[in-house]
DNA sequence: CAAAGCCGTTTTTTT
DNA sequence: AACGGCTTTG
């Protein structure tokens, strides 16, 4: 067999020194060579069975630092490497930014063809894909849009003002969690109805069925539609599941603890014929239970799959024993997981501190005090630095912290550029340029910039629009509906309508950057801008985002060989492109880095300062409210957070805390005392007693 | 119909 | 403290 593929290393890992001195193994022909380098001399025992288990379902649990995407990435080249032709193998990820990452790494090892590469791609994104070829099936357009979640809110809204739901009883955001929940689960509006134990539930699963049709009338879906509406194609076409199955020998899911129903459903679809399936995770890191992901997927794996082996990497490459031993004591506090105890291969290390104080002010300044330590006398470069917290209203005070010294950050994770009211606009106009259906933008943008089309004019077609079961835009189309309006109103629309049109004749034209600036100038949203800045400072700013944007679209159309507005819009949608590149830039380009401590897994960086350790905080005021479970994920989180660190780990509290503008008295987190053995662990009275019975 | 001003709520985490 | 929705005013 012709070799098509050429093997090599420049992945930065534990490798021995020996390797290290020589790591540009450039397109060394691989088999013997492949085997020498990546099976033994830079992989443990346990990674090297990981890698060499080929077939067959594959558990393999990961703990934090234990060379996880290594072995994930060398068990893909190693597929390859026997014969499998790249493009039958899948790879599943969570972020998008893991799947680029994965691919950049197996790019850096193989080289194939660019036809032939292998699948890896985020859920989301392969649903999106498989959706648009198949849900006709279903009864939905071919081009529905993705819903973002101020457009679900704002569905929400409407749908429970219309069931008249007071807001005291079952709010917006109370709904969509809720909503959420269940599509996370696979069950329908039927199924939540007859289920329903309380009041508040029902009227939830009345309100979900309404918001569920609203989103069929305006033909858009939202995130969790993708992977629900992908199941149930599954389970009502075989002959599409087969079709999608077919396509892959080997499937591989990075992060299994995080799947929810809906996903295992998917990827049971997937792998049931041929049983290869390898998923990779850490039940100790589980952390998003909250929209939906079901720790009890990894746990019973085994038992889901016969004959499943299972193989755990304990020993962790990126702490030191120090930062290791409060980590290990902390998650043992927790009952359902898997008991497995870190092994440091990196002995020894600084205790990691704790710092209180007696005001959020404080805190940041105090973290950035240290910081600039950490840069002036210890040698550390910014990018060596996090600073890790619960919530996103805790970055702001260090951020004005750090400016103050000049300091580089970045804040990553929020989606902020898209939270800007210019963008959202701009693509608000975009999304009704491609399907003018998409009512959640229409309404953003039918009367935006100010074009005489009032609120009540806006309502009264709506209502109509609901009653019969159309979109807005189908309503504004019909003479006779307009006819209920004044003829001022009637005019506006109907001049709106010619602009829209004449845009969607524009985009479908020619799709170029000029094509974005003749938009600008036709919607006049210059002048939008000026009429909503106060000052020319805001003006500019406004503007700045403004062309930002153009640059977004700029870069797609750079980086797509056969751009369309839909990709487009898809890749805003699921955030797809790395419009962070610029952070990304400025994480390169040495800065201190601002993340959740949800944002953070997978990460890692020599110094970590983790803030805010208070009752309330971590773990949060809802969790503490819950109770149970809720309290063992915020554990988990907390465990996420000390094990990013590799040298120094700092952890911060304060004693007071502001919050809605009233000063609160905070108490030291549980965590806290139960990593430094200060609190006591049923689970270790749970081992002594049988450690004493046995004695005895 | 648009702008200004008042009121009440809000924040857990994200694809 | 800050933002969004609603009401009043121009």
């Amino acid at each position: 067999m012709p070799q098509e593929y050429v093997i090599f290393l420049l992945d930065d890992g534990v490798y021995p020194d020996s390797l290290n001195q020589n790591r540009f193994y450039k397109k060394i022909p691989q088999n013997a060579i492949f085997e020498q380098i990546c099976m033994d001399a830079t992989l443990n025992c346990d990674q090297r069975e990981a890698v060499n288990t080929l077939s067959g379902p594959l558990l393999v649990l990961a703990g934090a630092g234990s060379g996880k995407t290594r072995v994930v990435t060398v068990r893909i080249a190693k597929l390859i490497d026997t014969g499998i032709s790249p493009r039958r193998i899948l790879a599943m990820t969570f972020t998008n930014k893991a799947a680029q990452e994965m691919q950049k790494r197996i790019a850096s090892m193989i080289s194939t063809h660019r036809e032939n590469q292998p699948e890896i791609s985020t859920f989301h994104s392969l649903c999106v894909r498989i959706l648009r070829r198949q849900i006709h099936n279903l009864g939905y357009p071919n081009n529905f849009s993705i819903l973002d979640a101020s457009d679900q809110n704002s569905i929400c809204r409407k749908v429970l003002r219309e069931i008249r739901v007071s807001d005291a009883s079952l709010k917006p955001r109370d709904l969509l969690y809720h909503i959420g929940q269940w599509k996370s689960r696979g069950i329908s509006p039927k199924i939540a109805t007859r289920d329903a134990d309380t009041d508040r539930e029902h009227l939830a699963a009345v309100a979900f069925r309404r918001y569920q049709d609203e989103l069929t009338r305006c033909g858009t879906v939202d995130f969790d539609d993708l992977l629900l509406l992908t199941s149930v194609l599954f389970r009502d076409y075989p002959e599409v599941r087969e079709n999608e199955a077919d396509r892959f020998d080997h499937i591989l899911v990075d992060e299994y603890q995080d799947t929810n129903d809906i996903q295992y459903s998917i990827v049971k679809s997937l792998s049931q014929k041929h049983r290869n399936l390898c998923v990779v995770g850490d039940d100790d890191q589980s952390i998003y239970g909250f929209r939906g992901s079901d720790v009890r997927h990894i746990l019973n794996f085994a038992s889901d799959w016969p004959g499943a082996k299972t193989i755990r990497l304990e020993a962790n490459y990126r702490s030191t024993e120090a930062i290791l031993e409060v980590s290990n004591r902390l998650i043992r506090f927790n009952a359902n997981r898997y008991d497995k105890v870190l092994k440091a291969a990196r002995a020894g290390g600084q205790k990691p501190r704790i710092e209180q104080f007696g005001d959020e002010e404080h805190e940041s300044k105090q973290v950035v005090t240290s910081i600039r330590r950490d840069l002036e006398s210890n040698g550390r470069q910014p990018s060596d630095i996090a600073i890790l917290f619960r919530t996103n209203e805790q970055p702001r005070l260090f951020e004005t912290e750090l400016r103050k010294f000049d300091i580089p950050y970045v804040l990553l994770g929020s989606h902020s550029f898209y939270d800007r009211k210019e963008i959202k606009d701009l693509v608000a106009y975009l999304r009704v340029i491609h399907h003018a259906d998409d009512e959640p933008s229409m309404r953003r943008i039918i009367n935006n910039p100010p074009r005489g089309i009032s609120a009540n004019s806006v309502s009264a077609l709506v209502e109509i629009a609901t009653q019969r079961g159309v979109s807005l835009w189908q309503v504004m189309l019909d003479n006779e509906a307009l006819q209920t309006l004044k003829v001022p109103a009637r005019m506006s629309i109907r001049n709106f309508i010619e602009t829209i049109r004449s845009l969607q004749q524009t985009f479908s034209e020619n799709l170029e950057l000029s094509t974005f600036h003749s938009f600008l100038s036709a919607i006049q949203y210059k002048k939008e801008v000026l009429r909503n800045s106060e000052d020319e400072a805001e003006t500019e700013q406004r503007w700045a985002s403004v062309e930002e944007m153009a640059n977004v679209f700029g870069a797609y159309l750079g980086r797509k060989r056969k751009p369309t507005l839909e990709s487009f819009l898809e890749e805003i949608a699921l955030a797809e492109s790395d419009f962070d590149d610029d952070k990304d830039d400025q994480l390169d380009r040495n800065a201190v880095a601002l993340l959740t401590l949800h944002a953070s897994k997978g990460l890692e960086f020599p110094v970590v300062y983790m803030v805010g350790l208070e009752e309330g905080l971590l773990p949060h005021g809802r969790a503490v409210a819950a109770e149970g479970p809720a309290i063992d994920e915020e554990r988990r989180l907390a465990y996420v957070g000390v094990t990013r660190a590799q040298d120094e780990l700092t952890l911060s509290l304060s004693l007071t805390r502001r919050k809605w503008g009233r000063v609160q008295e905070q108490n030291p987190s549980r965590f806290l005392f139960e990593m430094i053995g200060q609190a006591d662990n049923p689970h270790d009275a749970v081992v002594k007693r049988e450690t004493e019975t046995t004695n005895h």
